[in-house]
DNA sequence: TATTTTTGCTAAATCGATTTAGTTAAACTT
DNA sequence: AAGTTTAACTAAATCGATTTAGCAAAAATA
């Protein structure tokens, strides 16, 4: 069985295929087309399972109704739900997502930017890696436009949506703080973008305001490799020896090295909240069936898609509009992982 | 700055669009272009930063380098993890994947697979979610590859590739009945289709060839909907009294349904594996951190992965050849949760 | 020298839609 | 009856690539 075309219908039924275009398109009345000629071209359409081409309807009209979302990683949950938002707001409006995992590499997003141009998607949402800042200068010079997500670059002008990570750290470390944590300790990696410094500065600052030094052996930054040992290693050096606790709570800057960091304090034996107290940006499943269910940063994971979708289509619709960066807020959720 | 195409690169060296074409192709050689000519036009090629247009491409050649996705929920570890190794498979090969979340829904895959064909995708993975029968056996008509994971429909003769779910579920219980669990319950999810069904019959039959009757009132299966009434509810009746548990183990047969069900455990005070065992499917990192890490049934999901583009890729390149039907063998990774 | 072969290139068709600019016949004006 | 409007439809151009068929000039061969 192969595909029908417009061509098809349009001898089937006796007509032009400008004609049969008409009608699909739902404007045969503007066009005046008779009713009857009308209803037979729609049922000849549905009779042959007429599927419109799009890589014709694409190349001809110059809009594919797909957008091209670049992110660190589908099979990370904080990315994984966050793709569904947006795929499922971009399917509201009738646009379909395609989806790359760029693992924070910029060779990676290079390419894909190129592949998603190639494909004549209408527009991107973009979480970029470091060292992508060309990437995305070059990006804006095409025209075509883009919204970038969880970071953006300060000297680069355009639409951005992301949390208040200041914030949002500084939040938690006050919380630790007034649970009496004094030896506050910051496990982070070591991608050179403004959200992770973002959140190491709001834990510096909220030590400051209340008085305590901060101590640089404190504060980890760990390869964005993920290797086990580095992780195990940071979390010995902090929290080895129990009897002389280096760090009396973590803050880990994403949920990736904080499971990975539980995972080596179960191992040690150690006990959270009593030896050490834990607070994890994002929300994951992992948290909520914890030894001991993490306090976590919540990320509007829903609202950061939408907006993104409906910034992006607005700019599709309307190129001209000022550029707008939105810095939502984030929730701090308590668990039982700081004690009380 | 806009776009450049085979005629502008042709304009500029002052040849024919075809010739363009052909250097660009690496076919200089083959249609004797002159070493110059070959040089010039890739210089401007560059210069101008061409982008072949693959609506273009796809149109001329029928062939878009593009397949389709559709599984349950990208925000699902389980699924997310495995649309990545086959996005990551396929980019190995050149191919780029369109992802699509059906959430189970029936008619959300009839739209995808609809919107997939109107996109020209040179073949489809398929995670077919329940009375989507039609749907396949309708796509096996339009004569574009599909293989299907995770899941398969017995009487629709196709590619698949899924695990050994009877097996795995049989091996988790009778690795429950060597630990002297005597109650096992299975909590399961109303999703009529093979994988499930298969699961609870190879926990039945691992009761059965223990001499264990097999108790209807221990098997729930709950709505897809996911509702944490339904998942609380279930767990009191199995669960609720702790003095006389109706359980004393369950085998959930999906990581989102033993995430919930150990968050209300934990809510009701039970204790994993004291009062209750437990076994999962799927090792998701929740049961890494989990209060007591959980034993669970892994899936192979590179392999998996890897074989279904690769499966794919074969039928694309032979259309011809002969239907592979591959089972893998699943592994129980024991952990705490079940005691010892 | 005449013929054939090779070299190096191009014109035009094609994929499947959309859209502009008509065309013809009927109906309506005056 | 002649001119104008309207109704109902179509031809052809277009998007940007690929590919088939073929052409002219140069080189090789007879």
């Amino acid at each position: 069985m192969k595909r029908t075309s417009l061509n098809d219908i349009a001898k089937q039924v006796g007509v032009s295929k400008t004609l049969v275009s008409f009608v699909l398109n739902g404007r045969g009345k503007e066009f005046r087309i008779s009713d009857e000629i009308c209803r037979k071209v729609l049922d000849v359409a549905t009779e042959l399972n007429y599927q419109p081409n799009r890589l014709a309807q694409g190349l001809r009209t110059g809009k594919t109704r797909n957008i091209g979302l670049i992110i660190a990683d589908i099979a990370n949950p904080f990315f994984g739900k966050l793709g569904r938002e947006i795929e499922q707001e971009a399917a509201l409006n009738d646009y379909h997502v395609i989806f790359c995992s760029s693992d924070e590499n910029s060779e990676k997003s290079a390419q894909q930017i190129a592949m998603l141009q190639q494909s004549q998607v209408d527009g991107y949402i973009i979480s970029p890696p470091m060292n992508s800042e060309e990437q995305i200068r070059a990006l804006s010079k095409t025209q075509v436009p883009f919204v970038l997500i969880d970071r953006y670059f300060p000297e680069i002008e355009s639409d951005y949506i992301v949390v208040d990570n200041f914030d949002a750290a500084y939040q938690a470390t006050a919380h630790l703080l007034r649970l009496g944590r004094k030896k506050i300790a910051n496990l982070t990696v070591n991608l050179n973008l403004v959200n992770m410094k973002e959140r190491t500065d709001g834990y510096k600052k909220a030590l400051e305001d209340h008085g305590i030094r901060i101590d640089e052996a404190l504060i980890r930054v760990l390869p964005f490799s993920h290797d086990n040992r580095d992780v195990n290693m940071a979390i010995r050096e902090l929290a080895g020896d129990r009897k002389n606790l280096k760090a009396d709570a973590i803050l880990f800057s994403t949920s990736k090295l904080g499971v990975m960091g539980i995972e080596c304090m179960s191992a040690l034996g150690l006990k959270i909240p009593d030896d050490v107290a834990v607070v994890s940006f994002d929300n994951v499943d992992a948290y909520k069936i914890c030894v001991s269910p993490v306090t976590v940063i919540g990320q509007p994971l829903k609202e950061i898609g939408k907006t993104a979708v409906s910034l992006l289509l607005n700019r599709i619709a309307d190129p001209a509009t000022k550029t707008q960066h939105i810095r939502l807020k984030t929730e701090l959720i308590i668990r039982k992982s700081c004690g009380s």
